[in-house]
DNA sequence: CCGAAAACCGATCGTGGATCGGTGGTCGCG
DNA sequence: CGCGACCACCGATCCACGATCGGTTTTCGG
């Protein structure tokens, strides 16, 4: 019994599944080292996450396919180079979060994160004023710049 | 709602393994109708997700161990209730993006939040400068404010 | 005490990450 | 040209977790 597909109900479209732990260590390697081959992903690797070549290749395959790293054949390697930064990877986490929870409006979410920064420490407060200032001076003062 | 919800600061250690469809609809119930018996969840949920009360009482469960939910018995039937708003929960799932992949500073962290509003909406990006500030002017004038 | 309504228990499935060994293709060098 | 090294590729497990449900036991009200 039990044994029908089921088809999802609700299909989330650009919610990446969340990042393992090995996936995560190697995406730091990649952000570090630009362009590196699986050998090298390897040695740089965390000495605890030091595992077999294979696991390593479907690891990296696996980024690949989720479009967070691209890849070049350097002979009968592959080179892989984060194509995500850092700031884009952990802007799309959070976006995957925020549109699982969000209710229509924004301002709870925007309230929750103001809330959520004023959690961690009261400077930091302060430190997203003033990104949020910079970033507003830049947007009324050259508009289009990029 | 600003000021209410208040994660308690010494319990930070949570990383939830992330949520399902259904478990998200439970919550959704639970916040628009505190303290519902497993039945009552089951017919405040969308029809697509209708099932079997043993799913929603797994499900239930699961949310319980979680911490998110808390229950009480009424007679022989649970009744449950949201321990946490949904502001919490995206401050929690927040923090777990974030303390994965943070490296040491926030401030990657907090130029990628502003980075993204901004990439919703201009509008999104003023909306939370209001916010900030009205958080920073309760700040300086009360400093507590229970 | 009996029947209904729950909780409780455990089985099964699907997905996705981690792990690895074996196989076969490619390349450099003798 | 052939051989050995190197590497991608494939498939096989394993595990964790959410979703799903049916069957059994507990509990309560009449």
């Amino acid at each position: 019994m039990t044994g029908e597909n089921r088809p999802p109900p609700g299909a989330s479209s650009n919610a990446l599944p969340r990042l393992g732990e090995l996936e995560l260590a190697v995406m730091e390697v990649l952000w570090r080292h630009p362009a590196s081959s699986t050998q090298q992903v390897q040695a740089r690797l965390p000495q605890a996450r030091r595992n077999s070549l294979s696991t390593l290749q479907s690891t990296l395959e696996r980024l690949h396919r989720k479009g967070l790293l691209g890849r070049e054949r350097e002979r009968q390697a592959y080179l892989y180079r984060a194509r995500v930064s850092r700031s884009e990877l952990l802007g799309r986490l959070l976006g995957g979060v925020i549109s699982q929870l969000h209710d229509g409006s924004l301002d709870p979410i925007l309230a929750s994160f103001v809330d959520f920064a004023e959690n961690i420490d009261d400077s930091t407060l302060d430190r997203l004023d003033e990104l949020l200032q910079a970033r507003l001076r830049a947007r009324d003062a050259g508009g289009c710049d990029d």
